[in-house]
DNA sequence: AATTCGGGGGT
DNA sequence: ACCCCAGAATT
């Protein structure tokens, strides 16, 4: 993996001593030598996805929604799948839902799925099938965000964006902010600004996040001094739990009742009536008298 | 500001 | 067991 020793510590420390005693550094020396450190580490270890070895905004697209959330290793395979199944906005847009959700399973956040199918058919209908970019347009579609929508524009059209995200957190915090606890995203933002090769935005980011990556396999997470970060409630028996076995026992058997629903799952029937109303709330699941689809 | 949302891989 | 992942939407 990383096991060809690159070796943070020094490089690190010898940074900090250098330029962040006494706080963030702001001068041009101090960024020279944080972008040199970054692009040295991402010429011998840059990480090879199928999303870097395309320039379609829409394949681009779909690899930030699947990434959210989601580690790079667990995508790849998925994002490929995907990419086979609908090629294109337009293939995405005319499909049924439920084959959206088909490909999905195993990705985790379902509502991701249904975002993507809601998004494409926007795009078709209100953007002539062609993606924006702009972050004020990619924010306003269905399940973009601030960083996601800043991530298209920087690696689908190398716009000069400047966001955080959590691999881009580590290092900033992990370079400048290491002696600190509770750090807002507000003191990493003009960081973030200060350091961008507003040159080459695609590479940078690509570099930051990479090494950010590497930061997290060497260290404790340093995004744990982030004032953002929450740990996760336990996964087994929960909600969540419940929601994921729900959908996919709809989409291998259209048409069950919720009461088989909730045999099938092991659940009382009243807990999974409840899951199943948000689902269809959601539009996530269609109930037709008592029987479920997708 | 705090919750909710999936599922799997790494340790 | 516990960690957390190229976050977003809702309350």
């Amino acid at each position: 993996m990383y096991d060809d020793a690159y070796d943070d510590a020094s490089i690190v420390s010898d940074f900090r001593e250098r330029y962040a005693a006494g706080g963030p550094p702001t001068q041009g020396a101090a960024v020279r030598r944080f972008r040199s450190i970054i692009y040295a580490y991402f010429r011998k270890h840059a990480r090879d996805f199928p999303w870097r070895r395309t320039d379609d905004p829409y394949r681009i697209l779909v690899s930030e929604i699947m990434l959210q959330q989601t580690q790079t290793g667990r995508v790849t395979e998925k994002y490929l799948e995907f990419i086979r199944a609908f090629p294109a906005v337009q293939d995405l847009a005319r499909a049924p839902l439920r084959d959206v959700l088909a490909v999905w399973q195993g990705m985790g956040y379902n509502r991701r799925a249904r975002y993507l199918h809601e998004l494409a058919i926007r795009i078709v209908e209100a953007h002539d099938g062609v993606i924006p970019d702009s972050p004020g347009e990619l924010v306003a579609l269905p399940g973009i965000g601030r960083a996601t929508a800043a991530s298209i524009c920087a690696f689908a059209f190398n716009r000069p964006v400047v966001f955080i995200e959590t691999n881009i957190r580590a290092v900033f915090i992990h370079f400048f902010l290491h002696d600190r606890e509770g750090v807002s995203d507000d003191d990493i933002l003009p960081l973030a600004a200060a350091t961008l090769d507003r040159n080459h935005p695609h590479r940078w980011y690509s570099a930051l996040m990479d090494y950010g990556a590497m930061l997290k396999k060497r260290h404790p997470n340093p995004s744990r001094k982030s004032a953002h970060h929450a740990k996760q409630k336990p996964f087994a028996g929960s909600r969540r739990e419940l929601r994921g076995e729900a959908l996919r026992t709809v989409l291998a058997q259209p048409g069950i009742t919720v009461r088989r629903l909730a045999t099938a799952v092991r659940r009382p029937e009243d807990e999974v009536v409840s899951v199943v109303d948000d689902m269809v709330r959601e539009g996530l699941v269609r109930k037709q008298g008592k029987r479920l689809f997708v």
